[in-house]
DNA sequence: CTCTAGCTTCTCATATCATGGGACACGGGT
DNA sequence: ACCCGTGTCCCATGATATGAGAAGCTAGAG
């Protein structure tokens, strides 16, 4: 069973519901049958199957051999065609690839949407056990370095409207998870230019990220660097921090953000 | 102005409009008005306005500052969870690398739907002028390396049922245009092993293919290799046919794929 | 082989739901 | 000031999606 259909000011039905089946697809590993999908939605069986005929037709779902749905690569293509216009991410691979290479650490690349973080690329090194997270996937901001690095640095009135929109969880025993020691979090991060998520979003693993800014000087996206707590050590948190900071720097560099007459201003003390 | 709104068997009008509207903004590269798109699909004001909204509400579509739309990141995520089901992609990652080290060429991994290719992965040298291809895009069948090598080897009657489908365009002088001299030059391909397209594509593009087979030696992909004509030569085809077969081969013992015989057929539904 | 059970596909009369006409509001340009 | 091109909102209308149900499947059991 699901939750009940979004509802919201502006309505159209069939759109939600065709969602709903999307949003259903998506959560489910095992590709799901018609039966399934109508009775998990509260959907009739013909409504059901109406909405999946026309989505196998857009090629937004399609169907396996024995004949149950799943995502279909229209999707892959409109996603691609989404991040496009940000095209950061090939930008910063090169960068992801040697800032991995240096620190042996798992490393992301997100983007802020509304008071959720974005993962939009992730590169894993070599020998080391797969992260879970999913590229697409999103956190909340307030329990992400990438988040709080990119909180730290956007101007006080957007990052007030971010703070306020947050819904606090906790996630963990030190999930910081009130306005205030977010603010103080905050205030923390920008005095050594990076951010640090310890184990505030998962037991047992810690990151570090500072943001992308661009030629305005507002972040666009952070960098992270994450690994289990037993590995990313507090002490050689500034040692990785340099590294995010060069690894920063060359992006910035490639997707064209002049380094801005006075020199980096906000990620130098240490 | 675009194209009429599509019709099929099963019609839900709401759902192919906002189809549409995601459409249009993935087709434009730059972020569109409301007057715009629903100029654009012919849709009234009132009606284009209440999609956007809805789409927006469900994250598919998201505003710029200065109020128009552009494709929303929540297509990313769907984009995402839609293929990690072929976690091929993953896998297949550093077997590309390795490849485009050795070739110093770009890569390219490739599904086949229907009767088009889609590329999901694209690696490329370091010191390369950028592909115009994008990740998720898709080519026809008849004129790429990789649609050729999975067709190649595809069981006699799934060939058959792509060879009908495909819409035999002509993309440049040399491509293949009817079924007749596709079969020959997949017979052709057969027997070298390898996929080649030779400016089918695109003028002076030439690409080179193999299939990546899965445990019942059925094509479930294919990777290629492709540079401008002047560095992919005729003399070079077979040194790159020997990296690319060392890649795909990896790429298969990664996914679990057992080299040869017949495999353990275990895969069932649950 | 037939019978059932469980699934998918299809049809059609009904009223629900999206539709679009049009009014309003905003803002930037002349 | 004005206008023109925007985006937003409301609400009566009927075109449109809806869902009950019947008909087709397919596979497995008897």
């Amino acid at each position: 069973m699901r939750d009940a259909i979004p509802q919201g000011t502006y309505k159209v039905q069939a759109l939600d519901r065709a969602f709903a089946v999307l949003d259903l697809l998506g959560e489910s590993d095992t590709p799901l049958g018609l039966a399934q999908v109508a009775a998990s939605l509260q959907l009739h069986k013909s409504t059901a199957h109406r909405f999946l005929m026309v989505l196998e037709r857009h090629r937004m779902v399609e169907r396996t051999v024995n004949g149950k749905f799943r995502l279909g690569l229209r999707l892959f293509d409109f996603g691609n065609r989404a991040i496009e216009q940000y095209d950061l991410r090939d930008r910063a691979q090169p960068h992801l690839r040697r800032l991995v290479a240096e620190t042996e650490e798992t490393a992301h690349l997100a983007l802020l949407e509304a008071a959720r973080v974005i993962y939009i690329d992730k590169i894993e090194p070599t020998r080391s056990v797969r992260m879970i997270t999913r590229i697409g996937a999103s956190n909340p901001v307030h329990c992400t370095s990438v988040g709080k690095a990119i909180l730290a640095f956007l101007p006080p009135e957007r990052a007030a409207e971010v703070i306020r929109r947050i819904r606090y969880e906790k996630l963990t025993s030190r999930t910081i998870a009130t306005p205030e020691a977010l603010r103080t979090e905050l205030e923390k991060t920008r005095r050594r230019g990076y951010a640090v998520d310890d184990e505030e979003l998962e037991e047992g693993l810690r990151c570090i990220a500072v943001p992308v800014l661009d030629a305005q000087r507002l972040p666009v996206a952070a960098v992270s660097v994450s690994g289990p707590s037993f590995r990313v050590t507090a002490q050689k948190l500034p040692a990785i921090a340099n590294h995010l900071l060069q690894c920063v720097r060359g992006i910035s560099a490639d997707m064209g953000y002049v380094p801005s007459g006075r020199a980096a201003k906000a990620v130098v003390n240490a």
